[in-house]
Parts: structure tokens; sequence; C-alpha cells
DNA sequence: GCACAAGTGCTTTTT
DNA sequence: GCACTTGTGC
């Protein structure tokens, strides 16, 4: 392995293969470059990548880790480069029985969390004023974290007798929460972490399979764990000690959902005989956007000391730019954009770093009249669109007839005239049975007893989603996904509605197709079967699918939070004012605030060459005009690294005239993207169109002897054909018998 | 059961 | 200012 283009350090990290090991890596100074190189090492000296666990918090980084280590030494399919939670689930699937939970369990997310505690307050007669829903969820997620069931909480608040009646309820709901997670067989994000905890540490022989396998362990963005997290790593990593843990307290930016910076803080406590390296030369910035940088952070007390430098020449001085309002504010980032892109910069060379997406608006706005293309990154993926989540709820039921929070979701989507009480009486009917509602649908003296308009669509929805579940090991995901979407009406009802909205969810489900369709693709490329039960998987645990990819010449848009990990020549961080960045809501507390500079860093350290801050005098804030003050992050900054031409208010008038430049208008009649005339969904639609077609008609004019082409199977030929079947055999997999109707079979 | 009107309350975001 | 939730009348 070469190991000569690292520095000192970071070649000692790379080296230390044996024995814990921290590494503090500064912003900027080639974590990943040194982790990677470090795994390449180990790979290089006769240690199987079977026996490697790195584990990443985000998916991306999972993949992007794998990718610079597979260039270095080729393919490692046996290593687990994963995050936390996608390691959990692996664990679990492969230990289900010990975790208590059936084969299939799946893994509820946010939106089904919310809905699972509203279910609750009802049964319950709970008021949802005196316990709203998202204060409920943050307990019961903080004393996941903290590894206490509902009987430890109550136990910690004085036992059932002890506890004030508060207490009393959230431990009721908690204890409801769980039974019925259990019931639906279902974990939600911090049960799987818990879960696969508790696998591990009551089943030695398990505990023991694993640690004879991970050999060597690293943890990315270490001072970003919980509690829990923290735990199953110590677990792992006992036998053998070989844990690296990488990471920089200064961008612990996730406290607010349960990471504990004391695990990074005190690694050398619980891991006496470790290594610490710190990696503090920066290849990113320059030097003034570095000591600008740190003029900041250094006002943080709990961090351990380090100070980032540079080889890289003083540069460009920050430019801080106070603006008549939040409009101006926009209007003066698009300027410069203008000028410097005037001056051989391309488009993606920009980011404009925000602290809340709400800020976005008026960016986007000032960017689309200028004609500047950009790209907006939200934390809002397509996963989470209502359309998206109904047919993953559709899918869900194919896969669990259990999950009732997926049956709850869609079973009057669209509408088929079954309300509240309807489906309370089916729930507790279902309950009193043990059935399923899938199953107790299925009897048809439950369905007599719906209302007469409800019967047929809800009986057609029923057979779609269990001939998908019977077809399932016939049909791609693609065609399930089509026939649920023809067969169940969803897409026949907004078709029919004829408006603007209507029209672009249809688009978006035909979108999420096509990212059905390349997640087979890929998985067939790679000569693996994509079964449903996977993509559900990736879909549950995976929730960044449509996160930044740098896109070529569009300027980037996205919250202080979303930029961790990326780096652009040129960075403007708006809004730096109080009540704002830092947040309202931090003013009060010295360590919310402490976390608000960990972001300034980490926004500040996003810039390679150019860093333009700005405020606004006067900025409406939820349809509020508001005067503002400056940052307390403004006031810690050093000003002598402040360009002195940029410290002033830039009304319209002096712009003109200031030394900042004139608009030109050079730029106008810039091509905006073009609509394309090509329609890349054209085949996805008629896809569609084909199965809900089949559906009614019943009869594609086959017969034994055709020729026939499968979506899955290949070519093959009809032997037999009945109303409901027709059997026929593959050159591919041989003879099977396929529902009519469903199954993707073209003549040929 | 559903459509529409009024009311509320608000960072950040991954899995 | 807006999006999402809850309440009201048909």
């Amino acid at each position: 392995m070469d190991l000569q283009h690292l520095n000192e350090q970071q070649r000692e990290a790379a080296l230390h293969t044996e024995g814990p090991l921290l590494i503090l890596a500064g912003a900027g100074s080639g974590k990943t470059q040194t982790m990677t190189h470090r795994i390449a090492y180990l790979i290089e000296q006769g240690v199987s990548p079977y026996e490697i666990l790195a584990v990443t918090f985000t998916n991306k980084a999972a993949g992007e880790m794998r990718q610079r280590v597979e260039k270095l030494v080729g393919r490692c399919p046996g290593m687990w480069i994963l995050t936390f939670h996608s390691m959990s689930l692996r664990i679990l699937r492969e230990n289900y029985e010990a975790a208590g939970y059936a084969k299939n369990f799946v893994v509820y997310d946010t939106v089904d969390q919310k809905a699972l505690i509203k279910n609750i307050l009802k049964e319950q007669n709970i008021d949802q004023k005196l316990y709203p829903i998202p204060y409920l969820l943050s307990i019961i997620s903080k004393e996941k974290e903290a590894d206490r069931g509902p009987e430890e909480y109550i136990e910690l608040e004085g036992g059932l007798q002890g506890a004030n009646i508060k207490s009393r309820t959230v431990y009721q709901v908690y204890r409801e929460y769980q039974k019925q997670l259990k019931n639906n067989n279902a974990m939600d994000f911090d049960d799987l972490l818990r879960n696969a905890y508790h696998v591990l540490r009551d089943h030695d022989e398990i505990l023991a399979a694993y640690q004879n396998r991970f050999a060597y362990i690293m943890v990315d963005e270490y001072q970003d764990t919980n509690h829990i997290q923290y735990q199953i790593i110590s677990l792992l990593a006992r036998a053998r000690q070989n844990l690296c843990v990488v990471g920089d307290d200064d961008q612990c930016i996730y406290e607010w959902r349960g990471a504990d910076i004391r695990n990074i803080l005190d690694f050398e406590k619980d891991f006496p005989q470790a290594k610490v390296i710190k990696l503090e030369q920066n290849y990113r910035s320059t030097g003034n956007i570095l000591a600008a940088a740190h003029s900041v952070i250094r006002n943080n007390r709990g961090r351990k000391q380090k100070k980032l430098w540079t080889e890289q020449e003083e540069g460009h001085k920050l430019v801080y730019a106070r603006l008549e309002n939040d409009k101006e504010e926009a209007a003066y980032v698009v300027r410069q954009i203008r000028l410097l892109e005037g001056a051989h910069r391309d488009y993606d060379d920009f980011a404009i770093l925000y602290r809340t997406n709400a800020q976005s608006r008026l960016f986007e706005d000032a960017l689309r009249r200028a004609g500047i293309p950009y790209q907006i990154l939200s934390g809002f993926s397509f996963y989470e669109r209502k359309e998206t989540k109904d047919m993953i709820s559709y899918m869900r039921l194919v896969v669990n007839p259990q999950d009732e929070m997926a049956f709850m979701r869609v079973i009057n989507e669209p509408k088929r005239g079954i309300g509240e009480k309807t489906v309370d009486k089916l729930r507790a009917l279902a309950h009193v049975r043990g059935q399923s509602l899938l199953a107790l649908l299925g009897d048809e003296e439950v369905l007599a007893g719906l209302p007469a308009k409800a019967r047929e669509p809800v009986r057609e929805m029923v057979q779609a989603i269990e001939l998908c579940a019977s077809e399932a090991a016939n049909l791609t995901i693609a065609d399930i996904y089509d026939t649920l979407l023809a067969r169940t009406g969803y897409m026949k009802a907004l078709e029919d509605q004829h408006t603007t909205e209507a029209d672009a969810r249809v688009e978006n489900l035909l979108d999420f197709r096509s990212f059905i369709y390349d997640f087979e693709s890929e998985k067939k490329a790679a000569g693996e079967e994509a079964t449903l039960a996977e993509f559900l998987e990736k879909v549950a645990t995976d929730a960044d699918a449509d996160k930044y990819e740098s896109e070529s010449g569009k300027v980037t848009l996205m919250t202080l939070h979303s930029a961790k990990g990326l780096e652009f020549p040129v960075v403007f961080m708006p809004g730096m004012e109080d009540g704002l960045f830092p947040g309202h809501r931090s003013l009060d507390s010295e360590d919310r605030m402490e976390e608000e500079r960990r972001l300034c860093y980490v926004g500040m350290t996003r810039a390679k060459e150019r860093l333009f801050l700005t405020s606004a005098e006067y900025r409406v804030l939820y349809g509020q005009g508001n005067f503002t003050r400056e940052s307390a992050f403004m006031r810690e900054l050093d000003k002598s690294l402040l360009d002195a031409n940029g410290d002033t208010v830039y009304t319209p008038k002096r712009r003109a005239a200031g030394s900042l430049g004139v608009d030109t208008g050079s730029m106008d009649g810039f091509a905006r993207p073009a609509y394309k005339p090509y329609d890349p969904l054209r085949y996805a639609k008629q896809a569609v169109r084909e199965k809900a077609a089949a559906g009614a008609a019943g009869d594609d004019g086959l017969e034994a002897g055709d020729s026939v082409q499968h979506s899955k199977f290949g070519r093959g030929l009809v032997l037999e054909t009945d109303e409901k079947t027709v059997t026929v055999i593959f050159d591919s997999v041989g003879r099977k018998k396929l529902a009519r109707g469903i199954a993707q079979l073209k003549k040929i």
C-alpha cells in the first residue's frame, strides 16, 4: 500500500491497526482518505475484508467509503461498511428469533410512529393537548436511546405508585406503543439499535460469532454517536480491542437528536490504552477562512484542544455585508454570484448555506429572476411524499399483512367510503379474532357488514394485495407496484381529479416507479435477486436517496446541517442574526449556543476560497417583520479577517455607486433549463395503464403454444391456460404458473 | 364520511 | 406565511 502521499499523522493512523485508536480529525484534514487507506492497508496485510466492520452515519458516507476502498484494493463484497441502523437491521435479520420477532418484520418511520401514538391516545382517551405526540415520541426516543424500556422508565420516575400523573401517562403510552409495535411485527428506528444491542448482550454465542468475525472495527463521525450505538460498538470491540473511532468534537451538531458528545470526549477513559492521533493540517480552506472559523469555535468551552493549520496562503479576506432587508440580502448574494461567475467560476462552485429551510425561498426567487440555475436540497425526500408513502404502505402489506399502520393508512386511500368509525370497528374485531385486518377483510361476512358502497372497492383492494403476495415470486417489484397502482384504484382516483396537484402526484408516482426499476436493474446487473422485502428495507433505512449529488452548472442551496462533509469554493452564509442563527431557542442556553457555534464552524469550514457572511437589518419571519441584531457569532469573529469594504449596509442607491459593482445585465437571456420534449416516464405510464387494462379485461388473448416475453423471466412458451392462470415454460427458470392479468406477459 | 373553514404553532434531520 | 391539524355543517 502506498501511504507516501499521506502526511505523518495520517500515516501513523493508517498504520496503527492493533488496539484502540482515537483519530481527532479536524474539518478538511483528510479524514476519509486516512480511513480508506487504513482499511486498504489492513487488507494488504492479509486481513480478510470479511473481518472488517466500518460504521458510518449516512448511507451516502458508507457508499462513498466503500467506493474509495474498492478503488484501492478491488471489490470487497464481504466487508461490512454500513450505517449503525443498517448494521443493526442486518444483525436482527440474521437473528430475528433471538430478538423475539417474526421473520419479515418491518421498520416504522416517523410518520408511522406518529400515527401509532395517535391511535393509542385515542384508544386510551388521553388528551392530545395535554400530551402532544411529538412530546411523547421524544421522551420515548430518549428513553430508548438510554436503553430504558417502559418499566425502567416508570421505575426511574418513582414507580407506579410514586410517579406523578404525567409520568404514569407517559408510561402507559410507552408500554402500549411497544406492545403494538410488536403486534404489528414492526420496529421503529430506535428499536433497531436497541434490539440489536440486546441480542448481542443477551446471547453469548451470537455476540461471540460477531466478535470473532469483526477483528477490526471502525466508526466514523464518532462525535455523533448516542448511548446505544456506543454500547453496541463496545460489545463488538470488547474482545479484540481493535477499535478505531474517528471524529471531531467541534463538528458535533446532532446533540438535539441524541448524539452524546461525551462518547468522543471520554474515549480515552473508556479505553485507557487508547492511542490518540490529531489530524490538524487542513487541505481545504485558505488561511483566512480557517483563522476566522477558529476565532468563533474557540469560544466553546467543552472541546478538545486542537487548531487547524494550513500550508495554503491566506487568500481573500472574508466579506461581511449587512443589508437593508432580507430581500436585499438575497439580491446581494445573487449579485456576488454573477460577479464571480463572470470571473471564471462555474455556478457549481457556489453554495448558499442557511440555518432554516424557510430561508431558501428568497434566494430561489432571486436566482430564478436572474436566470441562474440552482439546485435545492430540502429535507423532504420523495419517500416522504404522501403518494409515495401510500404506495409503500401497499407494498408493505404485500410483505407483512400484520402491518396495521400501513393498512390504516391506505384502507381509505383512495376514498372507498371507509371512515374513522368503520376502521375502529374493524380494528377491534381484528384484535378480538387475533387476525390481521387484511385477513379479516378477506372474510365475505365481514365484507358484507361494510357500508354498501365500500364493499366492492375494498374487496378489490384486498384481492390486489393478496394476488401480489401470492405471485410475488413471479413478479418484478415494478410489476407489483404497477399492479397495486392500477388495481387498488389509486392511480385512477388521481387521474380523475384533473387538478395540477393530482397531476403532480401522478408524475411523482411514475418517478417512483423509475426509482424501483433502477433498483432492480442495479441488483440484476450485480447478479443478485431483487426482492420486495429488500426494496422496502432500502426505502426504510435510506432516507437520503435523492440527496446531494454535485450537479454541474448549478448553485447549491441547503441547510448548514446538510452541508456537513461537503466543500465548495465559494460559500455564502446568510442570516447571521441573533434569533435566526443562533436560533431563538438557543439564546438562553449555553449548551445549545455551543452546538449552534459548532454549526457555524461547520458552515465556515465548508469554504475553500471565498466566504461571504450576510445579515439583514429587517427580516420577515413567520409572517412578521422584525428588526434584527447581528449574530453573536459575528461579534465573536475576528474582525481583522474581514474585508473592510464589506462591513456596510448596502442600500440600492449606494450599491449602484459602490465598489462591489453594478448589475451589468449582461447575464440576462441566460439559457434556462428547457423543457425536454422527450418524456422519460412515457414507458412507465404505459406499463401502469396496461396493467389496469389487463385487470379490467381479464383476458390477454394468450393461448397454449404462444411465445411470450416476461418482465422477470424472459422468453417462454405457453403450455396451457385457464380463466385465472397461464402456465409457461421459461428458458431461464422452467415451468411457472402465473396469474393472468398481472403477470407481465407479452406475446411475441 | 367528506369537504371546507378556522385555528395553531413553528430549527436543524438521519435512520 | 404557510402547512398542517382540528372543528363544523352538510
